[in-house]
RNA sequence: GCUCUGUUGGAGAAGCGGCUUAACUCAAUGCCCUCUCAAGGCAUCAUUCAUGGGUUCGAAUCCCAUACAGAGUACCA
């Protein structure tokens, strides 16, 4: 035995597999050619960042049109910045956006052969690899301290060059082995460093699937591997899980880009084919002027458990994000009208190579698009569930009386161009709230903004002449002449272009005298459609209103 | 500081050497329609593609410099 092979066994000692025992192990996937193996790999420190899940829709919906596979694997080595549950958390939040992998870790449990998908739980997949670079020489015990590399960072710095442990900075790179095993048995702490060949004068040129051909420096960092905890890295993480896995193609935030040199200096001395990479641009928010990457320190946006919360149909923002990753996306929806991301043919090619700016309105746009273009008992059944977590009051009122429900979501639905009063959930109830009885005596508490020009006794007589007499049997137009004729009877004028000749003539115009049976009514100037509305009131609640409203003016 | 990567209207962007008087979408504004609102229809909104040079008969498109922005620079991911 070499003295590498014994500093390997003295670090390692349960290690008894190889490489080539875990290749075996995690078998070549059986795909038909151009099937695509994504991933999303989320660290368990809180909830989904709106970020992930715009990477995530990206990688499943890749996965998805090639035939391929999309897994999730938690990468839980930052045992510092872990949040408890944060794991599970983030998987179902995946699932209300209908993304649900094929493979790989679910929250509660995992699925697939080349598990585990759990990084903590790989520990000895990554001591094997680690193992054989020790006795290949590609990787090393390093024993500077958290205090030497601070130092050796002030010191490059003050002399302007790179910071890092590289070259003669590595201090113990070519420590003789003797040494080192030595140093271990006396119980120094150590990490495990991966040996680079590479030189930073040199520049490599690498392939991104969004970005192109790229020039990158050449990395020369003796970057840590396995930490003194005995975890991996990210960058060595990386390497091997997606190796082992079969990623053949990696989704991940533009952060990565600077270091993908490591990732792929890695690959070739493991003697692991590379995947291919899609390094996403980072959504971003205005901030004084300066565009920076969403935060969820600062913005509500960057969680999507905001989104969640206020009431978003999950579709909604994920059409929205869908727009920002392909803008080509927008005309196919004006074209087919369709916001089925299935049927969208989406290209990583055609992704900005800069991160977007979220936009609140343009989201609220297609959030009332997608919410006005739901069959009336889809919006109903979808309301009332989440009602049921976070609105009692909704929920108290789907209740009553859950059919007047749909038709209260049913007015100006089925046309060609439906209302478009609803960006999320929660705002139905706001609108819709003065159809409760008790509602509306809560609105007369307050006096009814009747308009000053026409006199109390006109509004009264008006109503009262109203007052049984809706007219509600036939189409919507037998209502209006009937409102007409009896307004008439009060000197309102019934054609706009006269009235507006001289106003002065009139009690006023056909809109006044809707709005005092609206006001009457609903108690608000702003409503849907009247005949609408009072088509579902029971006739004896509008009689109630029209009453409480006359005697508000005595 | 250093290393990368970017820069087309208020926002997302198309365009990638002549077909561009810079598409399309959101926002904004105005008009029309109209029982209010929403929706819808129509129209307006970049003489110019960060700036300055260059190449070319011709540049948003190619080259160089500058400016600005973003990312990375951890025993975090």
């Amino acid at each position: 035995m070499n003295l590498k092979e014994e500093l390997a066994n003295l670090i390692f000692p349960n290690i008894k597999e190889t490489i080539e025992d875990l290749e075996r192990r995690y078998p070549e996937r059986n795909l038909k050619e151009g099937a695509k193996v994504t991933r999303f790999a989320p660290s368990p420190t809180g909830f989904l960042h709106t970020g992930s899940l715009f990477t995530s829709m990206i990688a499943n919906k890749i996965a998805r049109d090639s035939g391929g596979i999309f897994y999730t694997r938690l990468e839980d080595t930052d045992t510092k910045r872990e949040i408890e549950g944060s794991d599970k958390l983030l998987l179902k939040q995946l699932k209300e956006f209908g993304i649900v992998p094929n493979e790989g870790y679910f929250g509660d449990h995992e699925e697939g052969i080349y598990g585990p998908y759990v990084q903590s739980k790989r520990k000895e997949i990554y001591e094997t690899v680690i193992k054989e670079l020790i006795i290949r020489g590609d990787a090393y015990p390093c024993f500077l301290t958290p205090e030497d590399l601070e130092a050796l960072r002030e010191e490059q710095t003050k002399n302007k060059e790179i910071t890092g442990v590289y070259g003669k900075y590595a201090k113990y790179r070519d420590l003789d082995v003797e040494t080192a095993i030595s140093w271990i048995k006396e119980g120094k702490p150590y990490v495990i460093r991966f040996k680079s060949r590479g030189n930073h004068e040199n520049k490599i040129k690498v392939h991104d699937e969004i970005k192109g051909d790229l020039l990158l420096t050449e990395n020369d960092q003796d970057v840590v591997i396995l930490k003194s905890d005995g975890l991996p890295t990210y960058h060595f993480a990386h390497v091997v899980d997606d190796h082992f896995m079969h990623t053949n193609l990696v989704t991940r935030g533009e952060e990565w880009l600077a270091s993908l040199p490591i990732h792929i200096e890695m690959f070739r001395v493991l003697g692991f084919k590379a995947p291919k990479y899609a390094h996403l641009p980072v959504i971003m928010k205005l901030d004084d002027g300066n565009k920076r990457k969403l935060s969820k320190r600062k913005d509500p946006e960057a969680s999507v458990d905001y989104f969640l919360s206020q009431g978003f149909e999950p579709s909604s923002l994920l059409v929205y994000l869908m727009t920002i990753a392909n803008s080509n996306y927008e005309e196919f929806i004006v074209q087919t009208k369709d916001y089925d991301l299935d049927h969208f043919k989406f290209s990583l090619k055609k992704m900005s190579l800069d991160g977007a700016l979220f936009d609140n309105d343009k989201l609220a746009f297609y959030a009332k698009e997608i919410l006005s273009k739901m069959k009336k008992e889809e919006i109903a059944v979808k309301s009332y569930e989440r009602a049921k977590k976070f609105s009692p009051e909704l929920k108290e009122f789907i209740e009553e009386d859950y059919s007047r429900y749909e038709e209260i979501l049913n007015i100006d639905r089925e046309k060609k161009n439906p209302r478009k009063d609803y960006a999320k959930y929660s705002d139905i109830y706001p609108i819709i709230k003065f159809f409760k009885h008790d509602e509306y005596l809560n609105i007369l508490k307050s006096p009814l903004e009747f308009n000053e020009n026409i006199s109390k006794s006109i509004i009264k007589d008006f109503l009262a002449a109203y007052l049984g007499n809706y007219a509600l049997e036939a189409d919507e137009n037998v209502w209006f002449q009937n409102v007409k004729e009896i307004a008439v009877k009060f000197n309102f004028c019934g054609d706009n272009k006269l009235y507006k000749e001289d106003p002065g003539k009139w009690s006023g115009n056909i809109n006044d005298a809707c709005e005092i049976i609206r006001l009457a009514i609903v108690g608000r100037k702003v409503t849907p459609n009247l005949f609408a509305i009072m088509k579902i009131l029971p006739k004896d609640e509008i009689d109630f209103r029209i009453k409480s409203t006359i005697d508000t003016l005595n």
